[in-house]
DNA sequence: GCCGTTTTCGGCCCGACTGTTTTCAGTCG
């Protein structure tokens, strides 16, 4: 790089936020003064809201005058961008023991526990503290005990658990990458996406590839020495096995291509699924495995899976129907729904602007919704008691209704529809006084304290706040952060029945780490007739991309156009919310 | 480390919950 900085590094400012984010975390874990750290979350907060040409900015120094970064971190920025690289995050690093930020992981551990464990018992990674544990010797530390010690070790084994495990939408991109290096390659005749990440389940534990060539052994050997392939832990030439460099195994099968659909089929899975087809093939006097289709010694040549499915009676069973729970009887009598699909959706609810903790205005909140060609998108910022979201005060609700029907006079026949995100309080009431929650076109209900209640107690209140007359929908029903927090325990049974009974709708949050209503329950929720809101949670206007990981899971738990609110045409719409504001009693007779 | 109609120091969003204490520290949302 010459001295005279013409060429800047491909520092993005994606890469500067996740840095500055990493220095917070090292920061918290160093023992500094808390607002140090603060200050670089702030940094990375702000940048994310920037519209403007980041690195622009950079080259005209006028970075410093974005909010949160003063001349330290600016210099910091300046440094990264220009050389790549960055000498204070280099010794930051390097005074930390690397585990410590593993061990932050762990629930109920905080940066001062950890430094304390490392003061007192010299503990640097997970593993040594799994073994202090076992030791005891946690309980006689100062600010230590019994509890804490049972705790820590309940935590490092959730940690494992979830450590096996990646989110789809992490483990999709990395696929995707795979998937057109592979689409790329000439050797290949077919490939596609097989396993869990093709059937759309909200973990996944690999990537799996199915591919089909004539050149098996050639292509192996272009898999395995993809750029972004870490180690190979197999190789043959009918499959290779991978670890990527985001620490994610991928599995890649080579079949011939009379097989590919059969090899399809079976890598798709689910086993029950699978196991439940070969049942069916054998009762008709078929067989059936990855490589074919066979009656007696026949093959049977099939080009495609739907081919397959034909041949035992069956129409075409989408990927994400594939669990065994139920997709072959409803195929069999023709029940198969049509699942929902991008196409059908028609607006988008649940969204956040800097009116509280969203990065965004609302007007661009509302322009981001229509380039994505939406009709409506429902504003819904936090309430009043989340303090730690900036909740809306009762001015602040005035001031933005006021922006929205000035938003609603320019941007027709675009419309937004006023909403808030209630808290439901530990009693089950909505935290806002009746006047103010009649101003509102929705209300969607939400937890987002209280978690640890007996499960008869927090069914109950969830169910006090469905029975509110002002409550449109719940939001994400179970309150469980995939691969980090498990649910609140409460009967969503009861819930759901109760949505049913009330007219209420049920959301679907598409936050990548949420997808809640889990997909099972959405099974539950069709057949009770609750109408589901495929909602982003959305806090940024690219968040709102998040609802297309809310459709996947809308289709694998059934849900058909019809049975999710937001396909509602914005006619339908404006007439559903405002009979459910007219009219409360109807609702009961609705379904 | 940032910020300022409390402006160069002293705050920085605040309250619930848990487990440790005997009045509080740490963690979390």
């Amino acid at each position: 790089m010459g001295k005279e900085m013409t060429s800047f590094s491909a520092v993005t400012k994606e890469t500067v936020i996740k840095i500055l984010e990493e220095i917070a975390v090292l920061l918290e874990l160093s023992g500094e003064n808390p607002f140090k750290s603060r200050a670089y979350q702030n940094a990375a907060r702000n940048l994310e809201k920037l519209d403007i040409d980041f690195i622009n900015l950079v080259k005209e120094k006028k970075l410093s005058e974005v909010k949160g970064i003063g001349e330290a971190i600016n210099k910091k920025i300046e440094e990264l961008v220009e050389t790549g690289k960055l000498a204070y995050l280099e010794s930051l690093r390097s005074s930390i023991p690397s585990g410590h930020m593993e061990m932050l992981k762990i629930a109920g551990l905080g940066s001062k526990k950890i430094h304390a464990l490392y003061e007192q018992l010299g503990i640097k990674t997970v593993g040594e503290l799994e073994y202090a544990c076992h030791e005891n010797r946690l309980v006689e530390l100062q600010g230590f005990g019994k509890k804490t010690q049972d705790n820590i070790l309940a935590g490092i084994e959730k940690l494992k658990l979830y450590s096996q495990r990646r989110l789809y939408a992490e483990a999709a991109t990395d696929a995707r990458a795979l998937f057109s290096m592979l689409t790329d390659n000439k050797d290949v005749s077919r490939v596609s996406l097989a396993g869990s990440l093709r059937r759309s389940a909200e973990t996944v534990k690999d990537i799996d590839i199915v591919a089909s060539s004539a050149a098996a052994e050639r292509l192996a050997g272009y898999f395995a020495s993809l750029p972004q392939v870490a180690g190979v832990s197999a190789k043959g030439i009918t499959k290779v096995s991978v670890t990527l460099q985001t620490g994610i195994n991928a599995d890649l099968r080579i079949v011939a291509d009379q097989e590919f659909p059969h090899a399809l089929l079976h890598f798709t899975g689910s086993k029950e699924h699978n196991t439940a087809l070969r049942g069916r093939a054998k009762d008709r006097g078929l067989k059936i495995n990855e490589y074919g289709l066979w009656r007696g010694e026949e093959n049977i040549v099939c080009q495609s899976e739907e081919e397959i499915f034909s041949h035992l009676n069956l129409p075409y069973i989408p990927p994400e129907l594939r669990e065994n729970m139920g997709e072959m009887e409803a195929a069999e009598k023709g029940n198969l729904p049509v699942l929902v699909n991008e196409k059908d959706i028609r607006g988008i609810f649940h969204v956040h602007t800097n009116f509280s903790d969203g990065a965004h205005t609302l007007e661009s909140m509302v322009g981001a919704a229509r380039k994505m060609g939406m009709q409506y998108i429902g504003i819904s910022d936090h309430s009043q008691s989340a303090y730690y979201a900036g909740g809306l005060k009762r001015e602040e609700i005035e001031k933005q209704h006021n922006i929205i029907d000035e938003l609603n006079k320019n941007n027709a026949p675009f419309y937004i529809f006023k909403g808030i995100e209630s808290d439901i309080l530990t009693d089950g009431s909505l935290d806002y006084t009746d006047d103010i929650l009649r101003s509102f076109d929705f209300v969607i209900a939400a937890i987002h304290s209280g978690f640890n209640m007996p499960e008869e107690e927090m069914t109950q209140r969830i169910k006090k706040a469905l029975q509110n007359e002002y409550t449109t929908m719940l939001a994400h029903p179970t309150g469980r952060l995939l691969l980090a927090r498990e649910p609140y325990v409460v009967n969503i049974a009861e819930i759901i029945d109760m949505a049913a009974l009330y007219g209420k709708v049920l959301e679907l949050n598409a936050n990548p780490q949420r997808l809640d209503l889990d997909w099972r329950n959405c099974i539950y929720a069709r057949k009770r007739r609750v109408k589901i809101a495929i909602n982003p949670d959305a806090h940024s206007t690219t968040g709102l991309a998040d609802i297309s990981f809310g459709i996947k899971i809308a289709r694998k738990g059934w849900l058909a156009a019809g049975d999710c609110l937001n396909c509602l045409s914005l006619d339908e719409m404006k007439k559903y919310l405002s009979s459910k504001k007219n009219n409360k009693s109807e609702v009961l007779y609705e379904h």
